[in-house]
DNA sequence: GTCGTTTTCGACTATATCGTCAAAAACGAC
DNA sequence: GTCGTTTTTGACGATATAGTCGAAAACGAC
């Protein structure tokens, strides 16, 4: 507990990763976390043992729970950590568009090309959507799903000007984000050979469709007077 | 093995299950999967133990493993039940509809009217479909769900006349199932209050919309010479 | 009632997994 | 090199679960 306080050097905004040791622990984290990611794709979370993942990083069983406290804080960790990069991924890729449909469009295919490098973290979401659905889940995976679900909406809120409430927003950001895994997950067990991504691509166009449709309704609809001028 | 043979009566269709003992045998059995039903609800497949389910029922263990092989083919029996009586429902709810968007209406409509009283169902069913993307998850859920995907992809054939290929059938289905479940998953976990049914409710024509475009468009692309008049 | 069959039971064995912990190894500062 | 700290290790005890099996109960036919 004497900590050697290693200073943050001023000047070096992104000291690389300081001591030999602190390099060699950030490594066996990742290890552990790349791992798991592994593993949980074969096995699904549930039957993920700690010893499969320590046995697959090949590291000693007791260095997983020097890292974790269990399996449920790694699973938040890395759940956490995925929808991060997803919403930050949008985020870049919706930047300064401010025209609905192309928003939308540009929402799906954010996930689109996001997930098509990624399986492995596709299926850790979907595991997670399925586990938060049980009574007795993992704890504490609601918070990233429903920051991911502001996210969207925060985006859609943005390009329109009169806005839709709470509510309206939120169904959208269900139908974007369960239709995009909704779909994925159904044509990954029955696509044989074609790319599922060039597929989604292709019926992602009815989505906007709907979706620019529905929203429209719905502005108009709350907004009586009709007064404002909707700009899409 | 001398099995007294019960001879089925001919003239009776359905004999009321026959001797007492039959009786009993299929009321345990029923209990067996009732309990199971709720405990996968509530732990999810892979964490529910035999024991649960045992527990649940109030059944002896050793009577779990008299009625089914292992805790794999339960699963099976029930997904292949529950994922039939979903394609049974559709049948019924879309007979006589050959006008496309009604028809896409009535099997969004059915999947809602279906799972809004069996929660329990839809749990089991988004459990199911999250474990087939698993390298190693339990055997033989494919077969259902495929056959339930082609009773969609025949009612939408049934509807149009001129008809699209597999791989667009195929991409409909998909959108549809994909839909529905994956509007719900998100749904539920930040809907308050408000019913999910009539939130997707007011969403599937959205979809609706954007499918019929989507097959119009498809299926003028494949019908290059543009001969056959499409009836919608 | 008897007898043979079907069904149910729960104790039991074998195995798997969790999470701990004391010891060892790696490290950094000197 | 020494010394104190951080990190890693794997054996260990406690617990939980799967699946078996002999015995018992329920049943049906008589």
């Amino acid at each position: 507990m004497i900590a050697t306080v290693t200073v943050e050097r001023s000047g070096r905004a992104k000291p690389p990763l300081r001591s030999r040791q602190q390099r060699r622990t950030g490594a066996t984290r990742l290890k552990l976390v790349e791992a798991a990611r592994a593993v949980f794709a074969e096995r699904g979370l549930d039957l993920t043992t700690i010893d499969d993942i320590t046995e697959r990083a090949d590291v000693g069983k007791g260095t997983f729970y020097y890292h974790f406290k269990s399996k449920e804080g790694l699973i938040r960790e890395m759940m956490k950590g995925v929808l991060e990069e997803l919403v930050a991924a949008m985020h870049k890729r919706c930047e300064g568009i401010d025209d609905l449909p192309t928003l939308l469009d540009s929402l799906i295919g954010a996930h689109i090309e996001f997930f098509a490098a990624r399986w492995e973290d596709f299926v850790l979401c979907f595991q997670g959507r399925a586990d938060l659905q049980l009574q007795e889940g993992y704890r504490g995976l609601e918070t990233p799903f429903i920051d991911y679900l502001k996210a969207i909406e925060e985006l859609v809120d943005g390009s329109i000007k009169r806005h839709l409430s709470d509510r309206d927003l939120r169904r959208i950001a269900c139908a974007v984000a369960g239709f995009v895994s909704g779909y994925y997950s159904f044509a990954v067990i029955s696509t044989q050979g074609e790319d599922v991504d060039d597929v989604l691509r292709s019926l992602r166009g009815a989505l906007v469709a709907g979706l620019t449709r529905f929203i429209k309704e719905a502005v108009s609809a709350e907004d009586k007077d009709g007064s404002a001028r909707i700009v899409w």
